[in-house]
DNA sequence: TTGGGATATCGGGATTTTCCGATATAACTT
DNA sequence: AAGTTATATCGGAAAATCCCGATATCCCAA
C-alpha cells in the first residue's frame, strides 16, 4: 500500500468524479452498461467528457493504486470500486498518518 | 475543504514525514525545540535534510490544506497537526469519497 | 479472415510540482 | 542603528502530471 501512490491518484477532480459515480453506479449509469463487475470504460469516458485514452488512463492509475478492481469480459473490461481499500485507507488517516 | 488540494498535500513522501513526526513531537524534536503550539521551522528542516526554503513551502502548502495550523511567536513560528482535520478527512473517505 | 468496436498504449505540448539558491522580511540583541 | 537569527518569498531548472490525438491490441461477428 503505497501512500503517496494512493494520494497521488485521488490529487485529480476527475478521478475523484469517476471514484462518486463508481459508488452509486445505478444512480449514474444506465443498466444495459454496467454488471457486478463494475461499469465499462466507454460509459465513464462518456460520461465524463474527457477522451477515451485520457479515461483509461486515469482507470489504470485508480487501478495502480488499489482504489478500483478491473474485470475484462469480452471486449469490455469493467471497473467497480474495491472498498476495502477506502476503509483501509480511512482508518491509516484516522490513526497511523 | 478542498480534497483536491489536501490529497496534493498527502501526495508527498518529505511532507507525509512531516506530518508523522508532528505526531509525536516529543519523540522526534527535543524539548527545547517544541512547545504547546508545535515545533519550530528550523527543527523539522534540521532534521528533514531538505533545505529552509522548501520547508517553509511545505509547511505553508500542509497549512493551506487545512491539516496544520502555525503558532508566531517572536521570531519562531511554531507548526502542529489540526487533528480535527485529520479526523475529518477519515470520515470522508469512510463515507463521502 | 476481415472488419468493426472496446480498450490500452504511445508520443507530446502545456502546465504543475519538486527542490534549490538567493534574497527579503521580521524580530531580537547589543 | 547595526548585526544576527528565524522564517518567508522569489526565480528557476528538472521532473512529473494533465490531457490530447494517433496508433496498437484484443475480441467478436459476419
Amino acid at each position: 500500500m503505497d501512500q503517496v501512490e494512493i494520494f497521488k491518484a485521488l490529487s485529480n477532480k476527475s478521478r475523484l468524479e469517476i471514484l462518486n459515480w463508481l459508488k452509486n453506479p445505478e444512480l449514474h449509469f444506465s443498466a444495459e452498461h454496467q454488471n457486478c463487475a463494475g461499469v465499462c470504460v466507454g460509459s465513464i469516458q462518456e460520461k465524463s467528457g474527457l477522451t477515451q485514452s485520457t479515461i483509461s488512463e486515469y482507470l489504470t492509475i485508480l487501478k495502480r493504486a488499489g482504489l478500483i478492481e478491473a474485470t475484462r469480459t469480452g471486449q469490455w473490461t469493467y471497473y467497480k470500486r474495491n472498498e476495502e481499500a477506502f476503509a483501509a485507507l480511512s482508518k491509516l488517516i484516522g490513526s497511523e498518518i
